[in-house]
DNA sequence: AAGACTATATTTAGATA
DNA sequence: CTATCTAAATATAGTCT
């Protein structure tokens, strides 16, 4: 704090980013943490500002989900199902391996318009895709939903001060912090915090923290 | 153009905006639809930049979906559930009705703090998903589509434009229409976009869209 | 991996058309 | 609703801790 003390001044500020993939794995994965935190907060103000329900998934460079829903992802996918019951029905004529008609204009074995997409998209991507789905779905992890978010610093504080103490937080244990600074858990949320059986110094770098932003806003989302 | 002219100088740029509802109808409506298109350009970059998988959802105040998808929402929402397959499981210990025994701390029927969630998010509305998410999922997954979005105006002229007639445009078809200004659709798309058969007139008001941005971004999503 | 910093790029509220 | 314009507010790439 010393006035006189003004050592650093040479700052090097944003540089224009072309929006196409970054190579470097480093710098790939900082911007991603960057941005999935930019886009968590503004899925969260345009919620809080608009009043409208908002989801949204993000799965990592090394497949890990995150995710951001409000009221909650499963909430506002099922309205969405409802809406929009099968998108990819009309998408994928051809490449389907369900045995359901499809009661639509097109015939199978056709190329489509829409069939671009899988091109431009890459398909090999795809097909990597389907390979991280298989090991994924072996790792499986229940979850108690909603959102799996980092304590911030200032919550981890809080969730050390809570009276108690829980002897056994496993890898698949989920915690509800309570916020504090940006985040503020609801009342009817703080009850049951305050009832949590643990000191964070028994909890493990494989659990979660869900955190609540005022009025239920979700600010970010990670496991940690 | 007149150098001599200088008229407009009195901007009134952007104002600090408190992160609560917006009470004022039109102000509200306005702000969601700027911020819904920053919402999904975020999206689209980070999935462009890190080569990510991301999905995003927004109900407007009227109630209309308006969603991103990279590859696809449905593809995203299905390896969500891949990695947390039935997040209300822990919601609603007593109710479901899968036979997998849960491996964990928790005993069936107790009440735990993450109940917090299927209150606030609706558990009628949680086992309604529970059907439709049964239907979906046989349904799935393989993913072509991309982004459905509103036309912009430039958009449907040029759809308007196109030289063919298709007869019959259901509630369930999908479009995709080459863009202008700051849509482009990539090459690749053009061709099949001109091969589109029908006219813009024959649309009716629950087809969707599908435009492409410069680099396969995708700019604003909306059934119209 | 996660802060802090800071110069710059980008977003956006409000006005306007 | 959509687009444009402006100034102010934010987001963030690069750097360092």
């Amino acid at each position: 704090m010393n006035p006189a003390e003004t050592k650093k001044k040479r700052g090097k500020g944003r540089r224009k980013v072309e929006i196409k993939r970054i190579e470097e794995e480093t710098k790939r994965q900082v911007c991603f943490s960057k941005r999935r935190q930019g886009l968590f907060k503004k899925a969260s103000e345009l919620s809080t500002l608009c009043g409208v329900e908002v989801a949204v998934i993000v799965f990592s460079p090394a497949g890990k989900p995150y995710f951001f829903g409000q009221p909650s992802v499963d909430h506002v996918f099922s309205r969405f199902l409802n809406v929009v019951p099968n998108p990819s029905d009309m998408l994928l004529p051809a490449t389907t391996n369900f045995s359901e008609p499809m009661n639509q204009d097109q015939s199978a074995g056709e190329s489509f318009w829409w069939d671009i997409d899988s091109h431009s998209m890459g398909v090999d991507e795809l097909r990597e895709y389907q390979e991280i789905l298989a090991e994924q779905q072996s790792v499986v992890t229940q979850a108690a939903q909603q959102c799996y978010v980092q304590a911030p610093e200032a919550a981890m504080e809080q969730i050390e001060a809570l009276p108690h103490t829980y002897p056994e937080v496993g890898e698949d244990d989920y915690f509800l912090c309570s916020g504090s600074g940006d985040f503020q858990a609801p009342e009817a949320a703080m009850e049951p915090i305050e009832a949590l059986p643990l000191t964070y110094s028994e909890v493990g770098e494989d659990d979660y923290f869900l955190c609540w932003q005022q009025d239920y806003d979700c600010l970010d989302i990670v496991p940690i």
